[in-house]
DNA sequence: TGTTAGCACTCCCGACCGGAGAGTGCTAAG
DNA sequence: CTTAGCACTCTCCGGTCGGGAGTGCTAACA
């Protein structure tokens, strides 16, 4: 990450205020309003000055000519990463976690209710990645011709689920030269464990199928969609979204359901998000753009991993516009992730 | 039901062309629409006249003077009971139901795979009500004054899940009153499979407590909240209902979402709608305002129960606007809930 | 030099208006 | 009983026009 450009303090006051206000009233905010709400103590002209200097470093944007300001994707990451402090969750929110998991027996069932007590607790969509079954392998993979332009991808695991993926041939291929990739799959994955496979893992995979790469450029997509459709998110309260004023337009509200629906592109998410050198229980935030996934454009993303003794075995996270309460929505989903981690291992250790 | 104001075929004709073209457009539709895209052999200015005695009827509506048509509620039940005829569904659809369920292993996921699948099907918003736990059923059931205005329901089943709802009081009422309530309660339903309490059965105990219904208006719902609390419904696509033109204004959507995801409300809907004199596999149709619920009053829900050699286990339903195919919806709920009902006996017989 | 008041300017938004189009109801003729 | 014709109604769409909010700039001030 970059160092930010280093602000006078004056100027960090004022981003904050601006991204305070906007979060609250989802209107972009002037100078005015910044001198009359917010105890600056200087005058709106003053603050038009700061704020034609924000938006020129690209924290600030206007929507339009004479109108207020409103924090670009740039403004909020150096928002979350320098100038906001999210506070420790109040006692008695966090009492509910623990209160909600005395009520509850099943695995499963405690993470549904954990991902709809923590949307409940931050005001937004929450999503929840479930454990795959334990030691679930990769038993077999391989690849089978289908017609000249496409292959099917069969996947089958420990457990005995099987799975199919249709893959384009973009390229004339020979069945040798198939045969050939199919059995470098099976020696790169066989009797892998599914947890192992992240996103980055596969990629790398995949990048070093170099010579394929011509006539099977999706079929590194393929196959971790088939992977992630092993897996499982549990989502609760979509509501949310729908409700938040920028998502008026029914057709981005369908867009996004249609988004969560399809397990496998959250999952994708979800992995991509995951920073595999941070530690467990580090509250990671994907901020509009930089979740590269057209569809969440608009849409931030803070989640943390849960697990058990130290071992990840699943995520939690938020999910609201960008226009999000960073600063809340940390605190709920670190304290969540945190509680629900030393629930289960209370209740899972021997 | 009613017999219905017996129409001239001619008129059948007309409301048949209405509901049709209406459902394809969602625009209201006119005479000149009528006789141009549908061959009636009539002009326009005589389709005007049976179109002002079918509003007459109360089948149709008018948006406004001088728009076209639109069926109502009731419009929609006459074409439901006498004016369509729904196909069986094609083979290599109900192929995809067996394709589907070969591919799947446990139960949950088979449920939650017909589903997504029946949604595909309809092209719409689809339930699946799942299973109990076999044999679940209420070990006790306690009444406990919390304070004058309010007391709580404590409800513990046989696998030892325990549920509270708070219960407004809305008159005083002394101890001792309460504690014979408890114990009334308790004698009723105590031991009872939760299976057998179904809205109606609910509705019926509460009735026989007149005596307390002043003070304890809600007990019921509560109560049924309360068990249906353990329960589960799998919605599938919702992003479908999204996309209605209908459901533009995304408040609605976000009403709606909010009722799908409370699953103690989607299953109170379910259990209403489920007739208990119908045998198995008839499917069942509610329209619009049928529904009593306010956030349904502009939707509609197919439905059909599926089950394991007779006995009913759970039930399958479309969910749309009112203007839906009810024909095809019709099609897709009867073939699913059978294919699965055939698919459950024959793996899990014995 | 940094801060502030004043002012002209820009742009959105809602209201208002008027014409085109679609559809109706009615009447009179076939 | 059906149909053509006609007057009427209502929505929708595009354009116009203030009002309001907010900006940028300039000049005065501490």
């Amino acid at each position: 990450m970059m160092a930010g450009p280093s602000l006078t303090p004056r100027k960090r006051d004022i981003l904050r205020a601006v991204v305070h206000d906007y979060v609250l009233t989802a209107e972009p905010v002037g100078s005015r309003t910044l001198s009359r709400k917010y105890e600056l103590g200087l005058s709106a002209a003053t603050i038009r000055n700061e704020l034609s200097d924000l938006e020129e470093d690209g924290l600030l944007r206007q929507p339009h000519t004479s109108a207020g300001r409103v924090p670009s994707d740039r403004g909020y990451r150096v928002f979350v990463n320098d100038l906001m402090d999210p506070p420790l969750l109040p006692q008695d929110k966090q009492d509910q976690v623990d209160h909600m998991a005395y009520q509850v027996e099943g695995l499963q069932e405690l993470l549904h209710q954990t991902a709809r007590l923590t949307a409940v607790l931050a005001g937004c969509t929450a999503l929840v990645r479930v454990p795959r079954p334990r030691g679930s392998r990769i038993r077999t993979l391989s690849l089978v011709r289908v017609s000249d332009r496409e292959a099917l991808l069969v996947l089958v695991t420990s457990t005995g689920a099987v799975t199919n993926r249709l893959v384009p041939l973009s390229a004339p291929i020979a069945d040798s030269e198939l045969q050939l990739l199919s059995s470098f799959l099976n020696a790169q994955l066989r009797d892998r464990p599914l947890d192992s496979l992240t996103y980055k893992v596969l990629r790398a995979i995949s990048a070093r199928m170099e010579r394929y790469q011509a006539c099977l450029a999706d079929l590194g997509d393929r196959l971790i969609d088939a992977l992630h459709s092993q897996d499982e998110v549990i989502v609760a309260h979509t509501s949310h979204l729908a409700r938040q004023p920028e998502f008026q337009e029914s057709s981005k509200v369908g867009h996004l359901l249609a988004f969560l629906e399809s397990g496998g592109a959250v999952v994708k998410l979800m992995d991509s998000t995951v920073d595999e050198t941070s530690e467990p229980g580090t509250v990671q935030v994907r901020i509009g753009s930089e979740n590269a996934l057209v569809d969440l454009a608009e849409c931030s993303l803070v989640s943390a991993t849960y697990g058990l003794r130290g071992q990840t075995l699943g995520e939690i996270a938020v999910l609201g516009p960008t226009r999000l309460d960073y600063s809340g929505a940390v605190s709920v989903v670190r304290s969540v992730s945190q509680r629900l981690s030393s629930i289960l291992t209370e209740r899972f250790s021997l």
